[in-house]
DNA sequence: GCTCTATGGTGTTAAATAAAAAAGAAGATT
DNA sequence: AATCTTCTTTTTTATTTAACACCATAGAGC
């Protein structure tokens, strides 16, 4: 019965759980937790993902995500936010987590399975802080991603996927604007995450019609064409039309 | 500078990368991990979720996912599908993840890092065995479900609500029907996954519109009724109607 | 055989949504 | 003042989606 010892040695989660399981299972506490940052954040009309360079090998001198390795006392989501606060001393911040990649190979170093995250923020409110360990930090056109390091340009894309599916059902694209803001941003800004045009006449009226703007009094200034109103997303007010219902959809 | 050791021991991936990592490093390596694998069929007319009997401590007795620890040179994905076949005799059928659950008190043994995966599979074909390592098997109704070890309740929740989202969007429903299935049965599965009423003439006029529906000429027997047709999915022709630029919505 | 019941199957209409077009408004530019 | 650009609103039309009324046909029960 060679089968029984492996069973008793080997599934440990499932069912069987002896004495040696101390030993038994040193074998499988060999993996190390990572996480990787998709921080997006939307300047100049584009979608910008915050990347460092490397300074070290592997992938020396690429460009990567941002990401840690996660302390064996510490959640994940907290080095993930951990990650984002020592860039932009942004802290607290929420950070979605998107999908794990832990393919056998996919480190030199060992076996190091780690968890993306993407959160969005708002670039004009804070830029790339030097961080200890990462002099390089830059924001990158998403459109225009070189070679990174590791498969982190897959990360990305699977990130992307993910947010676009969840910008739809939430008001979430706020994140990415200044407080005030027009509704022509705002279209081009969701015309650029989704790479879908809308129709000015008809995005107007659903977004109007939804409710969660307030008209702020003000205009634009210093543009060479008629001012438009800008508006402020009401937080408040989406939290309680939430609880009566309210789903948000684009 | 205690600040510069601390980033050379802590920095790994990010930054710095110095000839001590090996002995630095070894902090890092204390993770296992583990898959979870959210099993769903459906059968009289409600959805079923695949469970297992814990036969040992902790939460020995309770129900459990089926799952177990993924081997240091094994890929995770083979790790979930090995737990299917295991269970079912399925062979490398995919499954989804969904998400990673990585608290650092939720498994008294270590730190367990567990990635949840899901995957559909139609119950009339395929009983569950008696594995090695999981005796009592048995098809569970997701909407009475006991209280489960570890945060499996959890990880159920969160799989429907994703599941949710993903069968609105691909025809993987059509996985947990048999091969023949009536119009009614094809509204009833939707509704039980969706908990979501959809009207009959509608349901019907835009399923088979989609034209991924081929009639088998067969009709349903021994019914007190008027005999439905029997449809089949035509799986060549959604692969076709993809590259066309398809999309499936419900 | 007749009626009842349950589900299968179809057509018609109303409502909501999206698309398109048009035109006035408000500022800067010339 | 005429012109340009983009903002903003209104109107019209087409398309899609949802609501609902209605007939069909099998077995069950009387």
């Amino acid at each position: 019965m060679a089968k029984i010892k492996q069973i008793i040695t080997e599934n440990v989660l499932g069912h069987q759980f002896s004495a040696y399981y101390k030993i038994s299972m040193d074998k499988f506490f060999q993996f190390a937790l990572s996480v990787d940052c998709v921080i997006l954040g939307y300047d100049k009309g584009s979608l910008r993902l915050l990347l460092i360079e490397r300074g070290a090998r592997p992938h020396q001198g690429k460009m990567a995500l941002p990401g840690d390795l996660v302390y064996p006392s510490e959640d994940m989501e907290l080095a993930a936010s951990r990650v984002l606060s020592e860039l932009t001393g942004l802290e607290g911040m929420f950070m979605t987590q998107f999908h794990s990649y832990g393919q056998v190979d996919r480190h030199p170093v060992g076996r190091v399975v780690t968890v993306g995250y993407y959160t969005l923020i708002s670039v004009d409110k804070y830029q790339p802080l030097a961080s200890s360990w990462a002099d390089n930090v830059s924001w990158v056109d998403v459109n225009k991603l070189p070679d990174l390091a590791f498969d982190h340009n897959n990360i990305v894309k699977e990130s992307l996927v993910s947010l676009r599916e969840r910008v739809r059902l939430q008001p979430i694209g706020f994140k990415l604007l200044p407080k005030e803001f027009t509704l022509g941003q705002m279209q081009h800004l969701y015309e650029t995450i989704l790479e879908e045009k809308f129709d000015k006449a008809n995005f107007r009226k659903k977004i109007i019609s939804m409710g969660l703007l307030k008209e702020t009094g003000k205009r634009q200034k210093d543009v060479s064409h008629r001012p438009a109103k800008l508006y402020s997303f009401e937080k408040d007010k989406y939290e309680s039309l939430l609880k009566k219902g309210f789903t948000f959809e684009l």
